[in-house]
DNA sequence: CCCTGATTCGC
DNA sequence: GCGAATCAGG
């Protein structure tokens, strides 16, 4: 399999989301090991994760907490030619307002296969933070519902929205 | 043994 | 450029 600007960019999705090398080759299909992951990681110039051998320094301040596998920008099923899948787009995660479900069991980090929904609902850290849980679209990281949040066509330029997001307080500025 | 990332080196 | 084999630590 070839690195395609799709899979690449999913690579360094996932790398710099802070997903371990296996799940990414994971998620990039079957044939792809964590070693094919790395190895164009590093060729790409990624870099700079911690790796549990190459000590980081400053133990103390130990990891990047990694928190969410990011969501990945995947080809969408039906494999866009690159110019199309140029104008794909990820859209932005809106946080929705917890649902007070009471002791709903809830789907964790660690509750994450490749079968499993990963769309993330709230904040990491959190206490409610979960992911969505459903069953995944095959060779997706998302259920057909997410799939379809996830990926969607940009609208042409001029049609769409120039009002800047809203700023959340704390937050950085670009 | 399972995992992790890093590196090497033949292809 | 690619990635299996290997290394080395957790």
């Amino acid at each position: 399999m070839a690195w395609t600007d799709e899979r690449i960019a999913q690579l360094k999705a996932g790398w710099e989301g802070g997903m371990t090398a296996s799940q990414i080759a994971e998620q990039l299909g079957e044939g792809v090991t964590r070693n094919a992951v790395i190895g164009k990681a590093h060729r790409l110039g990624l870099e700079a994760r911690p790796s549990p051998v190459k000590g980081s320094e400053d133990p103390g301040v130990v990891a990047p907490p990694a928190a969410v596998a990011a969501p990945p920008v995947a080809p969408p099923p039906n494999s866009p030619p690159a110019a199309v899948a140029a104008t794909l787009a990820p859209r932005p995660i809106v946080a929705k307002k917890p649902v007070r479900t009471g002791k709903a069991a809830r789907t964790t980090l660690l509750d994450l296969n490749e079968k499993i929904c990963k769309w993330p609902l709230g904040h990491p850290g959190d206490a409610d933070f979960h992911f969505c849980g459903k069953a995944s679209q095959a060779g997706f990281p998302y259920c057909t519902e997410h799939c379809l949040l996830a990926y969607q066509a940009q609208l042409p330029r001029r049609d769409r929205d120039r009002r800047p997001p809203p700023q959340m307080p704390g937050m950085p500025r670009r």
